[in-house]
DNA sequence: AAAATAAGTCAACATGTCTGACATAAAATC
DNA sequence: GATTTTATGTCAGACATGTTGACTTATTTT
């Protein structure tokens, strides 16, 4: 083969690798979120529910700023869906010790059980991929999506210890 | 240490490592389509329209059902996508010739550039993190996302070879 | 000839996101 | 102590993306 034609085919393989990383971001996100998508509907709840009593179950007393600080949407639109959560009783607000301006997040009973049945699935889902993937995989999973991932910050909650509030 | 308290230990080891599978996932398809899309504001077209562009990009001659079965959307919902992509120019849409009900999509010249700028940011978000978590991560990253992915039809499209139609 | 399929259309509605403007209370700064 | 900044909330209006349901047309399959 020449020079030319093997480069070429380099690149080809090359691109064919970085499309299939793209979908495979995509079908794995879809499939992921499916099941839960369609137990929030039960209660007449959406993904962007899910998130924020997931967030709120992982990092209890946190305040909206770092909620909305994760999630990246506006005040304005987060608002709307933990308004309907606190009212319906799966979240807790509670004025800062600190600093009362804040209102600090915690799940409720109510709101830890379904966190817990939402989440289920998506766990075993992942438990799934890890045991037939095993775990040297397991780690080059993690290398590589922490690559995708955009901020160092963000990266950082992925180090070992407790999650950082 | 005592039987029970490790077994406990394994346990809050293992939820833990699961937690951290669904919030790479979050995160990194949180930051992976952050940048299309804000560059498809600038079209007043949104993650949808990237959606149908990419998929159409990769399977040409493909038919709305092909589509369809791809995105798990209803028709109605790629109708108005679909509509206004084919109005500005930027899909082509041509009777098949062995059956004339489908309507095979492809991608005019102005639509194969914009899926080129759109993939561009996505192709070195991914160029980038393999790069540097090496081609045994990345084995590893396959592995773990394709056990994420739930039907097996899904997964055959990442078998080696040119992509299944 | 009848039934099934591929595609499209119209209508109504829910959800999640946005921008922009404004309000209140508390903390931080001068 | 007065002023500015910060954390949060609220109202209003808009848009993108998805849904269900009903119906149409053209073509293929049975």
């Amino acid at each position: 083969m020449s020079d030319i034609k093997s480069a070429a085919n380099l690149l080809f393989l090359r691109e064919e690798e970085l499309r299939q990383g793209i979908e495979l971001l995509y079908y794995a996100y879809r499939d992921f979120t499916a099941e839960p998508d369609s137990m929030l509907a039960r209660y007449g709840f959406g993904r962007a529910h899910h998130r924020v009593i997931y967030f709120v179950g992982r990092h209890p007393q946190m305040s909206v700023s770092d909620l909305l600080g994760i999630l990246r949407i506006t005040k304005q639109s987060l608002s709307r869906v933990l308004g309907q959560l606190v009212r319906q009783g799966f979240i807790l607000q509670r004025p800062g010790s600190r600093d009362r301006r804040q209102r600090l997040l915690e799940l409720t009973e109510k709101g830890v059980e379904l966190e817990r049945q939402l989440s289920e699935n998506q766990r075993q889902r992942i438990a799934k991929a890890y045991r037939e993937a095993g775990a040297q995989a397991v780690e080059g999973f993690r290398k590589v999506m922490l690559g995708v991932i955009g901020s160092e910050a963000d990266r950082r909650r992925f180090e070992r210890g407790p999650p950082t509030r």
